[in-house]
DNA sequence: AAAAATCTGTTGTTATAACAACGAAAGGGT
DNA sequence: ACCCTTTCGTTGTTATAACAACAGATTTTT
């Protein structure tokens, strides 16, 4: 994926770019599979963008409960949260689901002073405010799937998000059933139960992590 | 509260605001209590400021279960999300629980072009990029308090964050008892049992609104 | 002050999700 | 091809949250 793809370099040339990357000091780091990018309680600086592989945002409870926030997929950013409120500790863990490089920027010149060597930080400013709004809105989606009470509720309000993002009603899924589970807070193996009881009823079908949506 | 104060105006003086304001079509309007204010669905193009009052906001399912993402105190910033990512149609709605009084902003130009007739923009949007950031730290903390699978542990998790904000053992929580549980997800009439048995298992005390975590 | 409306706490019943355990299937590595 | 590991689906049991119903408390209205 190139950069100038990318939300974040929106209006953006492949120059300009390459300019702002040393003027915002990146550096890209390589993770294994499994491997912990960012882990809670850590203060940091930077925002990360996932060139290729894929992270995911998840936390952990005292008893060791999984919860998936999200995915972040090739070209997506994340921290930029934390990367925005200066000192706020990380309440979430970012780990590499498949082996994942990533690319480090640090963006507190683009937030503080107007006096920027580089003329593109404006632009920057704007893509990132454009990429926050849009971080919110997948965890305001992550809260409207969870709030049934029922496992098939939440599976269905997923579902039919995943549906209408694809444009069709056969799609993949990101997560494997774990992280599905994961990411509705519930438990597996009572959802694999409830996926396998919606397919009798003629709700859906699916193998693996392709899902049909039957009218 | 004053603009100058509000985390959405830092770095302004009153004059700047007042200048602001105009340029970007600022209106007033009142709200009584139980009022929609902006409904799910609805595309919309202004930020809402709250300068009296208090504001929730919630999602509905079609079983008329509710779910509450959060509220808005004076001084807050509401619909930005939305106002940041133009034609992307509202998932929440928002409504008062008191009388409120609200501010309406057109941050487009503030998101477009640099042509800015009002130097104050570049500060502005900054600010914004700000409230978006800690937006969406609210929400991540929302999740965080309803991962857990039991109520006790959600209330736990929700209380420990109130007493953190407070700076103390002994607090004050927003919400009666109906929007708590739908804050966290739960039937109110349980949780309402589970805080009973909370206080007998002497691990709170509470008397209306005022909860005191011990030890 | 009385009446109405809302909010809160309690109980008992029922539905359902969590949990534990296991075998089958699918991948990955040598 | 094999073994080893991970993932997936299934079952039965148990814990717990939802739900319904109601009485007492609190607040608001008239």
């Amino acid at each position: 994926m190139k950069l100038s793809d990318m939300q974040l370099f929106r209006g953006l040339e492949e120059d300009d770019i390459s300019s702002l990357l040393s003027c915002l000091n990146s550096v890209k780091r390589n993770y294994k599979k499994g491997e912990v990018i960012l882990s809670e309680g850590s203060i940091i600086e930077n925002i990360g963008i996932v060139r290729s592989g894929m992270a995911m945002i998840s936390c952990n409870d005292i008893w060791g409960n999984t919860s998936i926030l999200g995915s972040v997929a090739p070209g997506s950013v994340f921290a930029e949260v934390y990367a925005c409120i200066p000192g706020q500790p990380m309440l979430v863990t970012v780990s590499a689901v498949e082996d994942t490089s990533v690319l480090f920027m640090d963006v507190g010149r683009v937030l503080t002073t107007c006096t920027n060597a580089c003329p593109f930080h404006t632009n920057l400013a704007r893509n990132l405010l454009t990429v926050c709004a849009h971080k919110s809105l997948q965890l305001s989606q992550r809260i409207l799937h969870t709030s049934s009470k029922s496992i098939r509720g939440r599976l269905m309000s997923y579902f039919s998000e995943c549906a209408k993002h694809a444009g069709s009603n056969s799609f993949l899924i990101p997560y494997n059933r774990q992280q599905l589970a994961d990411y509705l807070n519930v438990d597996r193996s009572t959802m694999c139960n409830e996926l396998s009881k919606m397919q009798k009823d003629g709700m859906i079908e699916y193998k693996k992590n392709r899902i049909l949506l039957k009218d």
